[in-house]
DNA sequence: TTAGCAACTACCCTAATGTGTAATTGTCTG
DNA sequence: CAGACAATTACACATTAGGGTAGTTGCTAA
């Protein structure tokens, strides 16, 4: 049995162009091809797609927001972003509305039908300029971690403040008093370049100068 | 010319492999393997590497450790781990430690050197598995934050503090006046279970109910 | 050994934050 | 239509947060 494939493509070129290729392969069948996803989540139903093929830049509701909507309804149907955008926020955005890879256009026949087949396999296919990005992202926090200098003691009381504690609770737990609380959460807001306890705990969170939980 | 490239890896037998294996490709030149990463940094330095293979299970100081140092003093080799360790930490550690990529050991010889040459072209190889656990990392959490039911006003305003902004700021900035925002604050911190500002913004990034930035 | 720095303490003062109570308006829903 | 609820405002009160200034101790690197 052949995968049921949806794609939507606003380029009438490029979406005959898609729909050739992949019906050319064995494994896929196209079901549809369509120049707008506004109303993806129910052709993905009436269809019964397995895997669908997403352009973010179209008329009506975009690619992400077709992702989003398609992943609410049907979770396990596979959606690849196939896409020319190569800027941080639609990839993030992407994959956080539940996207399982994202091609760039440059993409080869070839690799794309390997691409189709690797997400089938419960893999996340993803062009080399898009899991170079991604890796970034994990490093880019860390790096400028260390950058403020926070003295050890600094870190264990922002990480206090992170925690929900006031002046008062931080005194305590740390065992000093609550001058001198005050007096180490001004320096750090110093090293922070912020001026408020709320700012701070955005930026230590943000950074990962403090983990979570 | 061909990469230098540095082997790291305790088994002997996958060793030598590696080294055949690479060396049979003109595009590479193993110049050295070895069975710990002690002196990971030093080797470097000194074959004037390109490109690194690591394992992460080695004794002595680990693969993990090993990427960190290198990229310490040498940020632009690049280093592919080669483990047969899938799970999320090792996973993630490596990334942020610096690593370019991340296979799996029971890649093919062919998507090995295949992801090798990605590698050096800027990419970021990795196996469908990790690529998957990647993928998900991004889009964990994301579920409960409707949990909270809150307004549309009160994530506005809640936002507003995330970014720093004091009462009056956030008086100005949504057209009310500050008791207003008080009041709004207060039901906030009611619906998120917490009592005070800096707990809520905290709060707030860990359940992504605002986005950063 | 002197200077720098982390860690700590104290006091004063102003501005910001947090709580309670109470009331008005508009919208949406049963 | 009545009741629920979001959004709004107001005021009073207590507490906390944040800034400035000034000083002590102990460790470490020049």
């Amino acid at each position: 049995m052949a995968y049921e494939v949806l794609i939507f493509e606003d380029n009438a070129r490029l979406r005959q162009s898609l729909e050739i290729l992949l019906n050319d392969e064995n494994l896929f069948h196209v079901a549809g091809a369509f120049p707008d996803c506004d109303k993806a989540d129910r052709q993905v139903e009436k269809h019964n797609a397995d895997l669908v093929v997403m352009d973010i830049d179209m008329p009506g509701i975009g690619g992400v927001e077709g992702v989003k909507r398609i992943k609410n309804t049907n979770p396990e149907v596979k959606v690849v972003m196939h896409t020319m955008f190569d800027d941080d926020n639609r990839i993030f955005d992407s994959i956080c509305a539940g996207a399982d890879g994202y091609l760039l256009k440059n993409t080869s026949p070839l690799q794309l039908v390997n691409a189709l087949q690797e997400v089938m396999n419960g893999g996340a296919p993803m062009s080399p300029f898009v899991a170079h990005k991604v890796f970034q992202h994990f490093r880019q926090r860390k790096s400028d971690a260390e950058q403020f200098n926070l003295t050890n003691r600094e870190t264990e009381i922002l990480d206090l403040l992170v925690k929900g504690n006031s002046y008062k609770m931080i005194a305590d737990k740390t065992n000093v008093s609550i001058d001198t609380v005050k007096k180490h959460l001004q320096n750090i807001y110093h090293k922070l370049h912020v001026n408020c306890g709320t700012e701070a705990v955005a930026k230590a969170l943000k950074h990962r100068i403090v983990n979570p939980d």
